[in-house]
DNA sequence: AACCTATATATAATAATTTATATATAAAGG
DNA sequence: CCTTTATATATAAATTATTATATATAGGTT
């Protein structure tokens, strides 16, 4: 899968691993993230397998970077990938609810302050997906030519605000329902 | 991780890898899942590694069953692992979005297709979140001894409830976005 | 009679992912 | 002056997870 998401990054530029790190950051890492060392991993599979070829620029006092670009070949994986729908749900991994559900026999007090813990960072994460990532994707759609882009973009921003806006909310009524049992404020 | 999920399923009861299987695929698999064939590795692991200890049970006209029993390592594992506080927001991978975010060239009628078919499936999702399952764990809560383990169990339920319900909301939201721009009803 | 489903365990092979480490330098901040 | 951050790539090791396959039988369905 993380081929499909750097195919689809080097359909836009030319890109060392660095820069599509830096690129998977700030823009799919709502959905899609991965660390340095697989990317590079990837992309060296990628070359082998021809979905793109990479060539070595010369850097002055930088280490040198090595520039990958898409093939013919990536273009067609990347175009076969997208017309193939997808017919499942996305099964969610949730280390928090699974402790959650096994934590009958725990003090009550612990769980609500991980609870609030929680609450803190999804609070945060949903203020930086109405301001800061809402900015960034606006300035993209000015350009005449991303518009349709950035559509799309502005799609996958709203889904990081509404699952965030969703979790504060469990969160807050979870909270509720372990303060009850717990007797305290 | 695996091995948590496991370890707290076997503080109730003494289970097979093909009954610990059944049970995360009816209780956990909202938020955590595992193929039996991780199931069973991880059980040997976990053998190894004394958290579990296993014996045959013989049976008739069935294949034996290799049950396993929690050990007081593995309560203390289980434990240690319950005190250390999640301090990090879980991340994500979504393949739709993924797809959605590189397909500004791809025909609208095909993203609103598969937008269409994705909300087919979480609206069945979401209403089974809110019959069967709600159900089940109304059950378990009419025993008394089970009441504070019920309490978390729907709080996991309704995680699933508001996220299916969150996704539909997306879905419709992105659907009219991606219409709009397809000029088409 | 043939096929499918449920019951039950196990392992091999592969793929995906994470953690850790190594190297090298410039610029900026405290 | 020292530390951190940014720039850049690369690989080893370990863990985690998926796919595929093998075996065996009872019971129900087409």
């Amino acid at each position: 899968m993380l081929t499909y998401a750097l195919l689809g990054f080097l359909t836009y530029q030319n890109a060392s691993g660095y820069d599509l790190k830096q690129l998977m950051d700030v823009s799919t890492s709502n959905f899609w993230h991965a660390k340095q060392s697989q990317i590079y991993t990837t992309l060296k599979k990628m070359e082998k397998d021809e979905l793109v070829l990479s060539h070595i620029e010369p850097q002055e006092s930088r280490p040198n970077r090595r520039v990958y670009e898409i093939t013919e070949a990536g273009r067609a994986d990347l175009k076969n990938w997208t017309a193939q729908p997808i017919t499942q749900i996305e099964s969610r991994k949730e280390k928090l609810l699974l402790k959650l559900f096994f934590s009958a026999q725990l003090d009550p007090q612990r769980i609500l302050t991980e609870l609030r813990l929680q609450k803190n960072l999804h609070q945060t994460q949903l203020e930086k997906y109405q301001t800061i990532t809402k900015d960034v994707i606006a300035q993209f759609s000015a350009s005449l030519d991303m518009q349709e882009d950035a559509k799309l973009w502005e799609a996958t921003r709203r889904f990081g605000e509404l699952y965030a806006e969703m979790y504060v909310r469990w969160l807050d009524e979870t909270i509720k329902s372990v303060e009850q049992g717990a007797g305290e404020q």
